[in-house]
DNA sequence: GTCTATAGGGGGATAGAC
DNA sequence: GTCTATCCCCCTATAGAC
């Protein structure tokens, strides 16, 4: 029971760094499997298919990102520290062997993948907007941040930009990743 | 040798959109050849490798920006003219069947395409990154934009939100791309 | 230039033994 | 739960006829 667990939880953290890193059409169960160090039907035991097993990728992460923004470490902080932790979330990924986010990765692929995990990626892309949007509605409201528009808007341009800073930053490079951060902070705190 | 021109300019065309909407390792020589009417092993004739026909088109594209930005229509227009321009491109890309934009789709699957396509892609994200560059130095000079920080960094921010903004749009609809647009302008010219 | 035919590999997925 | 074995499909690419 615990074993299964662990199981279960090893290939989920694999598919989902597989996801992130070749996309969902780039990885396969056998990558899964030999990292793992099991065969491939090991995998479909846990994961009968592709979609199901990306779903549950996608459906872990959801919920993660629930848990850490109804935590009082995110939720009590101040609106420029929650920018910052978001912007971490991010710079995190790049760091981690030039990971790109799992929106990202899905969305650019959206025409070649399941019905299923496209409804995945839409919930999960609306449950970070909302939170951004959010967030920088406090910090406008408390005078931190200054921008025009609506915070939907702005929460669309900044959260846009992340997604595809990673993917440039792979080809050229992390400082360009770090710029772009640099200045959204520029002109949200000026 | 009229006709092999055609029928390698359609080629092209094709892998371009279908790049555009599936990916690298989402579309295949079955895709090209069915909707050019024509048998797989013709398509190879053509492009031997799908490296060599992704990077053929990724060179033809880098050779269409550079008449486009050097010919007059484009490069004598206003700074705010020429913002208009570019946003074109991307919004042109969104309203035919929700494309993204070719960096994006390759560098989002960068770890697993071939190197030579690599080696492209970095090539001509650099090339838009400096004109987009040039452009935005050029309007804050004449002072038309409005922004702080190096125009590199700003460059950098506002071609990865276009990007990015392309795929967000698979998920959740054609409106969040033209709010990205809209809160750019807002930001550029307050 | 395009065809038929096919090689050769990888993919997702399943059946049945252990 | 994991194994071996296998099915069947799609893929890239090539050989040789027309």
């Amino acid at each position: 029971m615990v074993k299964i667990e662990n199981t279960k939880r090893t290939i989920l953290n694999l598919a989902e760094s597989l996801l992130q890193d070749k996309g969902f059409n780039g990885f396969s169960y056998a990558h899964i499997s030999s990292d793992l160090g099991v065969k491939n039907a090991a995998i479909h035991y846990h994961y009968p298919t592709k979609e199901i097993l990306v779903c549950a990728v996608i459906e872990r992460y959801r919920d993660r990102f629930k848990l850490w923004i109804n935590n009082s470490r995110v939720k009590d902080l101040a609106p420029e520290k929650k920018l910052d932790w978001f912007f971490s979330i991010y710079s995190d990924f790049r760091a981690d062997n030039g990971k790109v986010c799992l929106v990202g990765s899905l969305e650019a692929e959206f025409n070649s993948i399941p019905g299923a995990v496209q409804e995945e990626v839409q919930a999960m892309h609306k449950e970070l907007l909302a939170w951004l949007q959010g967030m920088l509605k406090e910090g406008r409201d408390a005078g931190v941040f200054n921008f025009s528009g609506e915070p939907a808007n702005k929460a669309a341009l900044i959260l846009s930009s992340l997604q595809g800073a990673l993917q440039m930053a792979r080809a050229l490079g992390s400082k360009k990743f770090r710029d772009v951060i640099e200045q959204h902070k520029l002109d949200l705190l000026a």
